[in-house]
DNA sequence: AACGCACATGCAAACTATTTGCATTTGCGT
DNA sequence: ACGCAAATGCAAATAGTTTGCATGTGCGTT
């Protein structure tokens, strides 16, 4: 996403355009997958010229999920909340237990249910959380290896 | 579930029956929805004459959880983890995102879809945790009653 | 292009959930 | 009933996240 439509976004949304803001936008909209505050902070302040305070990162998560820029994962590690691009598609994750990689599933399984449990339940839904956990194909050879 | 049936249980998986364990594993077991430590603790500590600390509370969630008695449900209430009985049935929960109230619900939707996915991903699925938010009846109309 | 103000950030300290070390107590096999 | 390993209570430590306050920065206005 190209510097002016990080602008615009930010502006059409009431945002004011701060560099640490754009830094960590910019930086989140190029990840695939759900990454914690502290790795956020650890990258920028590291890479960029840009000052970077934690407690920023948080208060600009913050600021991002309540303008429906963000969302919190739901998928949590090590305790640590992570965070991922509102991707406007839906989507869910498959999280490998032992290495902590994250694959973006296409899809999601959940289409139609949703309706059906509005009706059944009298609720009112309005999102749903779905974590898938495994062992991804690496780590399966890994511990056959090791193991065996 | 009876006083013996409990013993038995623990006595199987090599868990000392004290008598926190056993108040907290007959409490949790008449729960029907995920509860937090601290709710465990203020229970108990109050209703029993039991004495029962909160760190106490935490290490014998933690031992239930590893024995395969417990499960984290993965529904976080204002930051606490929520803890509930390993129903050998899978289930997941539908949560009011007004007053918190949580509904459990019958059946997996995602049965079958996790065989697919394995097959696609080439990963190993151990597991999945599913949380679905929503309005209860209830809150609905408190809402429409307020707001219009 | 400079000005000023509201809002953002940095920093350090506070908070809160959870964990841990250690002395004491308790369950349970003998 | 005895004794030891394991569990608990208590208090202090941790770790993630939040917050108060002084300073700095974006941005609309002049």
């Amino acid at each position: 996403m190209s510097r002016d439509k990080i602008r615009e976004l930010f502006k059409s949304r009431g945002i004011k355009n701060t560099q640490q803001r754009h830094l960590i936008y910019e930086f989140l909209s190029r990840k695939k997958q759900p990454i914690t505050a502290e790795e956020i902070y650890m990258v920028l302040s590291k890479k960029e010229k840009t000052k970077m305070n934690l407690s920023t990162v948080y208060r600009i998560l913050d600021t991002f999920t309540k303008k429906g820029l963000v969302q919190k994962s739901g998928i949590n590690i090590e305790g640590k909340s992570t965070y991922e691009i509102n991707h406007m598609d839906h989507r869910h994750h498959l999280v490998c237990v032992k290495c902590n990689k994250i694959l973006p599933i296409k899809g999601c399984p959940l289409e139609g249910y949703e309706s059906y449990l509005g009706e059944t339940t009298g609720f009112e839904i309005l999102e749903h959380h779905l974590e898938i956990k495994g062992i991804c194909p690496d780590c399966q050879k890994e511990t056959n290896g090791k193991d065996k």
